[in-house]
DNA sequence: TATGAATGAGTCTTCATTCAT
DNA sequence: TATGAATGAAGACTCATTCAT
């Protein structure tokens, strides 16, 4: 009955619907946050009706975590396509680091806002929420393991509980994402500070003297 | 025009009301979180009015806030009451640094719940409340820098910029917390888990070998 | 996006609802008063849920001003319709203003009740409405001074302080409604009443053989 | 048991108490009227305890209706004072009348602001109240009936509907007690403003050649 | 499919009043 | 008798969600 041409225009004047509220509501929780943003402030910057956000999300929890999984879905896959080859050497690995966070770093940038709102209230929307953060940031936390037991085994990492040292790797940078967001970090000079954290992550804070002193069992 | 033990018994009882309602709120933000959490199950649980509530505390916002101000308050009691000496020597700064993180590691296990809704849903209450827990933490962050910078003066530490690395120390520490609070961290060792964090602070990732290679800007 | 016809349709649909909850309202503060009245007791009148009296109106204030504003504009054109010639005599004067004051009597016969209220509770509900409606009275003594200013300059009315004057012609006028909408007036006849207000309003007290009494200054 | 000195004693401080909170209830309530007027700012202002309240009136509406009750008595007692002589000329009658209202607006300028309350929030108190003052009022009309029907029939009144005419009268005070309390007045000269009063009331607005124009059933 | 008017369950909050001390 | 902490009934108001058009 329906010509494929008219259904094709409808299937693309919703999708054009739908990328208009997720645009909004991202535009809306950025500014306001998750709680105190009101659907009705969603459809009024879409510019739609109160009954077509019903029409294409369940409820804002769902509108936000749509916007949360689109934005680790782009997150993982710049992240993914940029470290393909593994390090042959600690400078090498230090030098893949570096440019791994800087990349990150800048990318970030663009969506400040919303992150800031993501790492705030994600935790806080509900159990199930909090769980997918949680299990994004282990993601990375098992990335940077992998990296981690590979060098261990290659020999130009020092060998370690790599489970919780890649945990603290990621503490590390959450910390400073969130200082940077929050507008905290904004004296100091971006790759100095990246440097500084890689540096710090690579040989810790003792003096170079002290390392014999690196208790067997750790080793 | 009131007798002075009158007066002494109201206050007494309203100390006691104000206490029965922190409690109570306290075990139902533990169980719920703060956001599902209602006036009427803090007053039912304290086993009081509505308007009682109300005599004592502005709304949910203001009880909360009071059981975090009295967390944090004790929390720092504990730990700048533990945190008198400052160390001489590298390994008496590895064995202060392990030393203090257990303590707290155990301190904080009375509240596990607590501190869990703190940190998810703290930062989501509002601006204000996300501010006063940043504060919070860049307080513990002054605290490492205290001692780290000490140390690099002293020659027992890597001189580095010790405002980023004491926020990567922070990060650390929080990161585990969570996940420990969380129950991620339950199949570690407690010990085993602080010794790892601590050993990657004071030696990093990096294999001794490879201490020569540590850029001379960095040192 | 939506069609015309659906617009005006929603329109009409809105403009009822608002009607139907004037209309409401109107019917219960007539019988309540304005302090004793619920919202909820208006919806239930008016047929809706409690959200669409929101929709419309901001409060209970609100809907009892607008209320208010009919009342008067409605009046106001009545009046405004019935006055347009100036009299050319004192009987024309005389003669019109019993006229007027028949015509008023009998219009604001159809809302008694609401009359009642709003000169009983408007005063009571803030420092705002009462300076509303003391402007409404101030507006029907700007009125009748006109008509006084008029007759003293043609001669057919006795020089005197117009302002005053045409404030105590309001009074004596609020004085007379608030007595019939209270029951107090019921024994008298209103033709009758009307005459002796027009006859005192003219005449005043003084038997006429004092009429040469009266003080040059005020003449 | 109870000695004669101890019983007059606690006789004493319980009359200061209600005292006390009588004046601190004029207070208040001037300031605020009476709705938003609540207990504990009375008691506050009194500075007596909340409970102390409620040994001493049944209410809010209790204590505002007794400071209503003081003032009627008050200015009764002051008005009976005056007005012992009646007239024996139609100028008399004129001086008589000004200096009663002249006396009167002078007692008034005391309790100027719990006078405007009580004009403005009696009515709106509830049914009873509200029939109370205008019992008040009609006690003042039948006042100048009073006047009136002894100065129609010695024959230096115009014959007409005393009832009428003493309600008009009574109108016509209250609307200036009104806009003078109001501060609407505040331009006007109290003298002079009394004078005019008087005279239309007893000369109407009618010119002295209109005179015997007046219809002969009103005479 | 899009709309936006209508809905009403769900909470907060107030404040007159009570009552143990 | 005086006090003021405690009470809880009462009502305003919000906003996610529905549904007739």
């Amino acid at each position: 009955m329906v010509s494929p041409v008219r259904k094709q225009k409808d299937q693309q004047r919703r999708t054009q619907t739908r990328t208009s509220l997720l645009q909004a509501a991202a535009q809306v929780f950025s500014r306001q946050g998750y709680h105190t943003t009101l659907i009705s402030e969603i459809v009024a910057t879409a510019g739609v009706g109160q009954g077509t956000f019903y029409r294409n999300f369940e409820n804002k929890r769902e509108i936000f975590e749509q916007l949360f999984d689109d934005f680790i879905a782009s997150a993982m896959e710049k992240f993914s396509g940029m470290t393909s080859e593994l390090p042959s050497s600690v400078s090498e690995y230090v030098d893949a680091s570096v440019q791994a966070v800087t990349a990150m770093a800048l990318d970030l940038e663009n969506d400040r806002n919303l992150l800031l709102i993501f790492l705030r209230e994600g935790p806080a929307i509900d159990k199930a929420f909090a769980t997918k953060m949680a299990d994004v940031f282990d993601q990375f936390a098992a990335l940077a393991r992998f990296y981690l037991d590979y060098a261990i085994e290659e020999g130009f990492a020092r060998p370690c509980n790599s489970e919780i040292v890649s945990q603290c790797i990621v503490g590390m940078g959450l910390r400073h994402i969130e200082r940077w967001l929050d507008g905290r970090a904004s004296g100091q000079d971006l790759e100095d500070s990246i440097k500084s954290i890689i540096d710090f992550a690579f040989y810790g804070i003792a003096p170079s003297a002290a390392i014999n002193a690196i208790p067997a069992k750790s080793q």
